[in-house]
DNA sequence: ATGCCTTCGAATAAATTGGTCGATAATTCG
DNA sequence: CGAATTATCGACCAATTTATTCGAAGGCAT
């Protein structure tokens, strides 16, 4: 293929995608050569490990999630309406970032250094807000409010993604403090309650 | 617990779900026991394998789906807009089996004789007329037609759901196909293109 | 041909996993 | 109570899976 940095974006995606669904402990090196149509020992030329495909996944995705984060938080201010739009499209990458929380759950958290680097990535402040932003979204109920079923949906659906990967973990965690948590490990690395 | 029957009833749902999102390989006897907080040896005393565990929850699912179909099939000649509904809750149960059926493609098929029981369950006729309604509204697109962003939406999320647990396997199948591939599967006990 | 980049299959050591078994609670019942 | 039955568990095992290594070899430019 044209080039190696190229291929390892190609990697990267394809690989998210079954990391994402599946989590790292799940997820198989055959799987992800499969999906790539290679021989599993090839994606070692390209990475040092399977541990190594999972930090640079995760890396890209903060990444994504970080550029949309900026955005949403210039609309703090701005009419409800536009507000819930935000959070909608936050919530979905909290669905998909919440897979690879999960995942971590998997091994010790120690083991994966790259955490340090993400965390030092944001501004707490920014996530802050943010923060903000759902919480209020979800007590006061504003999407419900917002007469749309298309948003009560979505939101619902968001919800029950955030619930699939970690409802056997533990009973009786409500959705504020599972969000809490996963904003913790993806961005400050602290990890409580194991 | 209070029952025998009663307690088979908590692990196929508590087990479904899991198996619903990891597929019959991925999921392992230690979560489903950790999942009803329970030793993962106490479970062969409801059950006698892991396969049996499985058999019964696809056979629950399947029975689900069955009383939705009856109601379906009743909406057949029905304005297009009670159609759409019916279609909807319809593709619900369809991106739940889409993952038992990918669970199936773990194994040989042959090793699953209760697909066998569960063909003799349905009726053909009926899935006929269930095919021509899924068919007809996504080739016509009357999801998108009709003017409500909820069920596009929830629409669109559903074919992705059917995506999901597909997409490594194979490239460029289109929906269709899938949709065919499964009833096969779950219905009629066939399995083409392995 | 020579060397370099890329891919692969086979081999393996370590980890995982479904299932078993005897022991041990918990409950029922005379 | 005490014995019999019901329910749960931890330790263990054999078989399978899995991440990773390595030498070989295909393709390609010089």
């Amino acid at each position: 293929m044209i080039n190696k940095e190229e291929f390892r974006k190609k990697v990267i995606t394809s690989a998210g995608q079954i990391f994402s669904h599946y989590g790292f402990k799940k997820t198989t090196m055959d799987e992800i050569a499969k999906a790539l149509n290679m021989g599993k020992s090839s994606i070692y030329y390209y990475f040092e490990s399977k541990e190594g495909i999972f930090e640079a996944v995760v890396l890209h995705e903060a990444n994504l999630l970080r550029n949309e984060l900026t955005t949403a938080i210039k609309s703090v201010d701005s009419p409800i309406d536009k507000m819930r739009n935000y959070v909608f499209v936050r919530m979905k990458s909290f669905e998909k970032l919440s897979n690879y929380y999960n995942a971590i759950f998997d091994k010790n958290l120690d083991h994966f250094d790259f955490i340090e680097t993400i965390r030092e990535k944001y501004d707490r402040e920014e996530l802050a807000i943010l923060r903000l932003i759902i919480y209020h979204g979800a007590r006061t109920k504003v999407f419900n409010v917002v007469n749309s079923e298309y948003t009560a949906m979505a939101i619902q659906t968001t919800l029950k993604g955030l619930e699939v990967p970690l409802f056997w973990k533990k009973k009786e965690v409500n959705i504020e403090k599972r969000l809490d948590a996963i904003l913790d490990v993806l961005f400050y690395g602290i990890v409580k309650n194991r």
